[in-house]
DNA sequence: CTGAATCCGGGATGATACTG
DNA sequence: CAGTATCATCCCGGATTCAG
């Protein structure tokens, strides 16, 4: 399916940018938290209980990130108590669509992902 | 273009095996050795000089990971001098096919990337 | 409610040198 | 040729505590 039909740019080309957005989609908590904000905003402590036993810490880390990357908005409401809404860019419900995509992969080879681990532990340590 | 028009598989579901995987091809050198497998086998020393300043340790590193993934298969010849062949398995270069779609995602992106980073720069530190 | 500050352990990465 | 061994370093991620 994902074979690229495109023009399909070189991976050399802007190869510190596709690594930087590999990394950050790849960060632990990342595809949890775009999955919950690609069916719509949400606020922090909302995100704090749909995806424990994460801690406030790495869900500021992790949204931080994924917002200096434009990939995520933040919206202050100014409000008492203070009220701030999370939500995903075009750009980031894009890439969340290719995160998809290698969900399906590692749906469709688990099988021979195991088998492969398997047989590499036998065969080496 | 990515959006998710097959059965896609929840997030949730496999999620720990799907940030293994994500892990796995966000390893620095992983996307480089991938791209450079896609277009035919490949022996150890050529990748070393092809990915140059990859370290010897780092390669090995990096194609042993990809390799207990079910990725790459690594094929000795038994002569002398020793000859080993490193090359993508059809699930490698499925997953390859996904890494390019990210790669054309961060080309069609690039400007609101940086757009972001530098705005998020700006408004914090 | 929405974070920030601090400390810390472990894994990822790298430099260098050596080997079957 | 195709690695391995060792040591140093750095950054990610988690626990805990505190603040506007």
């Amino acid at each position: 399916m994902a074979e690229s039909a495109e023009p399909a740019a070189d991976v050399e080309s802007s190869c510190e940018e596709v690594r930087g957005i590999l990394s950050r989609v790849g960060e632990k908590w990342a595809p949890q938290v775009m999955a919950r904000l690609d069916s719509g905003p949400r606020r922090f402590n909302e995100l704090l209980r749909l995806e424990a036993p994460i801690t406030p810490r790495m869900l500021t880390v992790t949204l931080r990130g994924l917002e200096s990357d434009g990939l995520v908005t933040r919206t202050v409401h100014p409000t008492v108590p203070p009220q701030v809404e999370y939500g995903l860019t075009r750009a980031g419900r894009e890439l969340f669509g290719i995160v998809h995509t290698v969900v399906n992969w590692t749906d469709k080879n688990l099988e021979a992902v195991h088998a492969a681990r398997a047989a590499y532990k036998t065969t080496n340590g």
